[in-house]
DNA sequence: TACCGT
DNA sequence: AACGGT
């Protein structure tokens, strides 16, 4: 279907810049070039349409992870790679988005939550997990814990009440955080290998 | 597009 | 008053 594919494009965008209760059905018709009652027959309501559209990126996401999964070996380069998506994906995010869904938009902030504890946190554990079989991380390290730790520290960055972003640039934040967890679980081997990726490029 | 209810 | 919904 064409049209629900256009309009899902549409919201997510408007959503994801603007803010959700910034966006109106009309605003969306109208950048789609459909009218409401079209919008309204694939959409029972907006909270279904919000909904639906961060679904929609969040399976994307899901892809992503499991292309790189198969496509990259290297687990220092992989956890780099994950990271770098992370950072960029919700770099296009305005912050108000998480406030918003979680206050008025409970649904949506369900899937958010799954998504996050289940889908990334997962694989990042993998990630971890692979790096210490091939001797690149620490053995004794729990990978679950520190997992969510990574998880975390990656939520934190982007929370404003927590790095003003008239301070810090998330960029800089992302590095300098990046760089402390990963030296945290290197091995020797570990670190020459992630000295020789960094000099790269 | 006009309109209604919140 | 503005916006979701018809």
């Amino acid at each position: 279907m064409e049209t629900r594919d256009k309009i899902l494009d549409v919201a997510n965008e408007q959503f994801t810049q603007l803010g959700v209760r910034y966006v109106t059905m009309d605003d969306i018709a109208r950048a789609a070039g459909v009218s409401k009652k079209t919008i309204y027959q694939e959409f029972d309501d907006k909270g279904r349409l919000v909904y639906e559209s961060f679904k929609r990126s969040m399976d994307n996401d899901q892809a992503f992870f499991e292309a790189l999964h198969s496509e990259v070996s290297c687990p220092i380069e992989h956890f780099v790679l994950i990271s770098k998506y992370i950072r960029s994906r919700f770099a296009k995010i305005n912050p108000l988005v998480f406030s918003e869904i979680q206050r008025y938009y409970p649904e949506s902030w369900k899937l958010f939550q799954d998504f996050r504890n289940n889908c990334a946190v997962r694989t990042i554990t993998e990630v971890i997990n692979s790096g210490k079989e091939k001797g690149y991380f620490r053995s004794e390290i729990n990978a679950d814990i520190l997992a969510l730790i990574r998880m975390d520290q990656i939520s934190g960055i982007f929370d404003p009440s927590r790095f003003s972003p008239s301070e810090y640039n998330i960029l800089d934040i992302q590095m300098t955080v990046m760089d402390h967890f990963i030296h945290g679980i290197l091995t020797d081997k570990g670190r020459e290998l992630f000295y020789k990726i960094n000099n790269q490029d």
